[in-house]
DNA sequence: GCATTACATTGCGTATACATTAAATAATGC
DNA sequence: GCATTATTTAATGTATACGCAATGTAATGC
């Protein structure tokens, strides 16, 4: 995205240390020492410190003194808080997408994601799909307009970034999921709040029984 | 609250800003370097340094390379948008505490509340009132059980707070407000969920427009 | 052998020193 | 005079030093 000449340290240790944990080098649960992690990561303590309290403001780890920082781990109870939270979050931004009275063109990202998880469901590329997901996710809480709502689930997709890949190849095809983006789409154009809200409600509430009752199946009890 | 033995200098700093913050001594827009932030705190930068990108993380301030830290204000735009992201989660606590099944000596805290509020009205204690509300809301939010919209919506009051208290003595004496919190401690105490959700949402969506209205008809375009 | 206390270790919190670089100012050429 | 460049200033970003307090370990008493 955007580039600073000279990335300053702190953020690099942000970046860096988001990457560890999403990637899962730095594992749910595991602690780390400051120190440590300032030679992992080349640097001194001081940007080290300062990222790891943003992350800890992020809600991504919890600095524990003397332990060393915890990268959180969140279980069902904590996704099923975060997925009831993004429900909401996400179908206030579709009512005040369908609000908006968006033109079409306006309207084209989500139209592209849609194309676009329909081709990677065709060819049953999960990696392509959930990319597009996302795409589409984050264009309509975009086209919400409320920048808080906007920072505020950008920060809970981190938070379920890891579960979600964790998840993502043990889940059922989302086959009928398109149907709903695309009902959704239509009643953002019609300017239909009252119905946009309702389907992505929906769309979203049984997105996150799915995925509960997956992680419960699974015996993934953190994440 | 809780009482550590010894409280960090960056405790100290964050709770010494906030302070500040809310007492309108660091104004709304105003610029402040680390050092002058340090000495005015009695310690080094590098605990204030620490509180100021805790604080901005939480929306009430924004760093600033070399033009110091500045005190963020709020646009009646973005008053909106925080009430509306209020008005969504503290309905959805509603619904939640209504579909927790939750007995009568759960709720006093709630009754107490609404007591407190009457009995600040017929005295005209505009400060009482608030506190009151305040807590009523806070309780609320509590007994949804949702730990994440808990802290959302406690840091988004954090930022409105200067606000409230700038218009608690221009706005009317909401006489109407308490009919409101009965109905919906009525509904959470039968069960009702969508009533709870659709009353709550009825009243704060009315608190906001009062406010926005309020906010504009005395020009008061930054707060 | 167990509990308790003294001791050693070490990770963190904070102060401070220093390097970097954006901004302000002065100087130069036109 | 104006624009451009060189210089200075100063606030930040980062490293480092150091004391404290928490944790683990050894020693002591019973």
């Amino acid at each position: 995205m955007s580039q600073q000449r000279t990335k300053s340290q702190t953020r690099t240790a942000i970046d860096g240390l988001k990457e560890l944990i999403f990637s899962g080098e730095l594992a749910a649960g595991s602690d780390h020492l400051e120190t440590e992690l300032a030679a992992r990561l080349g640097m001194s303590r001081t940007p080290v410190r300062e990222a790891t309290l943003m992350l800890e403001g992020q809600g991504l780890l919890e600095v524990r003194p003397r332990k060393g920082v915890r990268i959180l781990s969140l279980s069902v109870a904590d996704m099923d808080e975060i997925y009831e939270l993004l429900t909401e979050l996400e179908s206030l931004a579709a009512r005040r997408a369908a609000a908006a009275g968006y033109a079409k063109a306006d309207l084209k990202c989500l139209e592209d994601a849609i194309d676009n998880m329909e081709t990677a469901l065709s060819e049953e590329d999960r990696e392509a799909w959930a990319r597009a997901d996302e795409d589409f996710h984050t264009e309509l809480v975009r086209l919400g307009g409320n920048s808080r709502v906007i920072s505020i689930v950008a920060n809970f997709n981190d938070q379920v970034r890891r579960a979600r890949s964790m998840t993502l190849y043990i889940r059922p095809l989302p086959e009928k999921s398109n149907e709903d983006h695309r009902a959704l789409l239509d009643a953002i154009s019609a300017g239909d709040q009252e119905l946009a809200f309702k389907v992505h409600h929906e769309h979203r509430s049984n997105a996150r029984e799915m995925l509960i009752a997956l992680l419960q199946k699974h015996g993934l009890r953190h994440v």
